[in-house]
DNA sequence: CTGAAAGCGCTAACAA
DNA sequence: TTGTTAGCGCTTTCAG
């Protein structure tokens, strides 16, 4: 490819490699002439470095991972951009691995890490996920992790996250308040632990209101559309249906008005539903829908952030480091 | 970091480091025994190769590159799922950069490319890209670059778009079947090709059913959500306001909504309102949005395919290749 | 079928 | 302040 290394660029200005590459890292070793002089001849050769060979000999790559499930929902959307807008800025670049709730493409993405990919990792498990071997590994090679939204119990190590216990919580109340008196709430897998709180915060709110706690209003779902919707109609044909329903994830909301469309259930009069969302048409949708809306952005930035300190200075420690960004309870037509 | 590498292993194996990379790499040169023995070795010491070491070696990254404007709207994050889909089906990475819509963010990537750092390029251009010379550049180092959706006129590669132009018509054709006499268009940065094939397709429709176009009805819009809000209403707010709008865009078509909202403007009886959109909540919208659904999925999964097919095969042209899925006009209630 | 040797492009000791 | 040298870990001739 003809490519200009910098041992070509130190050809043409008679000077050795070293004090090329040196002068491109404006080291302090060398002269300001020098340094113009190979900036200036690398801008007229076109020179671009290759960042492979660097990484090879530094032992960096200048590049986190984000492994994810999934990045068709808002708020994956939402906090990729949040990540690599801090990444960017810090002249880093950003690998996104799909793990499509795959327990085992995950542990085989995070095992490849082990080559040195990615200098840190940004992760949100999968519904799956209940093995931290791999991810304990890449921590003691000395690869940090920082967890966001979904986080994996047994790894002691930073963790973004909003308070869905008391954000499930707050939208069970408030349902409460608006008269509910038997509320589903639609569970994706419990091994997860953002499933595991926002379970225990509705629990909470119902004690707190002296309503007894029914297993049965628990509704796994899948992340299988069909399947899911097959079981909330059946649930909307029922005898005793819920009047209130709390979807724990964004696709479920979406699901839940779909369902009782095509069963001509009529929201709020017949149920009132609220949803984890970062929909940004919640306040459009027939009815405006209720949310608790995350703050996936700067979850983002905020798991980046914590990323590059671990990665700008080995002695700080990421362990015990949880940051919870509460999330908001919008309150719209869905509940009235 | 103690990493095993190759010559630890071979070391364990009383092997060469030549044959353990070649075993690995299951080539017929070596025997089946051997191979057999390293594999094991391999897993027992929990090898993983360094992805930048042979980087370097083979000057492939097994990497691609997507490039785009931002994450944050439907259509980005499926072509995203998309192209995430295949590249992990061929075992590459898939490295997301974004521009925030800024052509010298843009440059600065693309010329970072030259590097080496991917071996082949998704891009979807910024709304104020008109340069085609890094792009150009790229190509002529030899590596291959894909555009999809938001092409750049003035290169000659493959790239995989919506039929644009038939969508608008279709659109607009719907709109004027529906009575409407007067329909705004609102458009992105017009340097695009997609909001000038749009604009076309738009103006066709007008032609074909006689009614004269009015320079006027095109509204350019920005990427500030504020500034644009404060124009539609106060189009909206105008003695002439126009019976129907199409949003060339996504986001545009929020705003509308949420423009007729805080004007009292109802929609369709007011104002009938068709979006290019993707999202998945058009149709529980109030009232249901009448959208051009534009194939993103497929899209992203079309281009990364060509993109591989070209890096499979170096003699594969990408020239001319010009894939054209087409989008479908979903009629709702916005254009009842 | 296996091994020796060279080198991808860059950087970091160390020497001058 | 600049240069020499070695080597990151891997792959690829080429020789045995």
């Amino acid at each position: 490819m003809g490519n200009v290394t910098i041992r070509i660029l130190a050809r043409h200005l008679q000077l050795s490699a070293a004090t090329v590459s040196k002068a491109l890292a404006d080291s302090h070793e060398i002269s300001g002439p020098t340094k113009k002089r190979v900036l200036e001849m690398a801008a007229a050769l076109n020179y671009t470095p290759n960042p492979y060979a660097s990484s090879l000999r530094r032992k960096k790559s200048r590049t986190i991972a984000v492994i994810l499930p999934e990045v068709a929902d808002s708020f994956f959307s939402q906090a990729i951009n949040g990540i690599e807008a801090i990444a960017q800025d810090k002249g880093y670049h950003v690998l996104v691995c799909l793990t499509h709730e795959r327990t085992l493409k995950e542990q085989a993405i995070l095992h490849e890490m082990l080559g040195g990919r990615a200098d840190g990792i940004l992760i949100s498990v999968t519904s799956e996920t209940t093995d931290p071997a791999s991810i304990l590994e890449l921590q003691e090679k000395g690869v940090p992790v920082v967890f966001f939204d979904r986080v994996c119990e047994g790894i002691d190590t930073a963790r973004i996250v909003t308070d869905d216990a008391q954000s499930a919580y707050k939208a069970t109340d408030h349902l409460i308040r608006q008269g509910c008196k038997q509320i589903a709430f639609l569970a994706i897998s419990e091994g997860l632990s953002i499933s595991h709180q926002r379970i225990e915060g509705y629990k909470q709110a119902l004690t707190a209101h002296g309503i007894r706690f029914n297993g049965s209003d628990i509704i796994p779902c899948t992340h299988d559309a069909e399947e899911n919707l097959r079981s909330l109609k059946k649930i909307m044909r029922q005898q005793h249906r819920p009047d209130g329903i709390i979807a724990s994830v964004e696709k479920l909301a979406v699901q839940v008005y779909q369902a009782c469309r095509e069963e001509n259930i009529r929201i709020p009069e017949d149920i009132k539903v609220i949803g984890f969302s970062n929909l940004v048409t919640a306040a459009y949708l027939n009815p405006a829908l209720t949310t608790i809306t995350q703050p996936a952005f700067e979850m983002g930035r905020a798991a980046a952030s914590l990323l590059f300190k671990a990665l700008g200075n080995k002695s700080f420690s990421l362990s015990q480091n949880i940051q919870v960004i509460p999330s908001e309870l919008q309150v719209r037509d869905s509940t009235h």
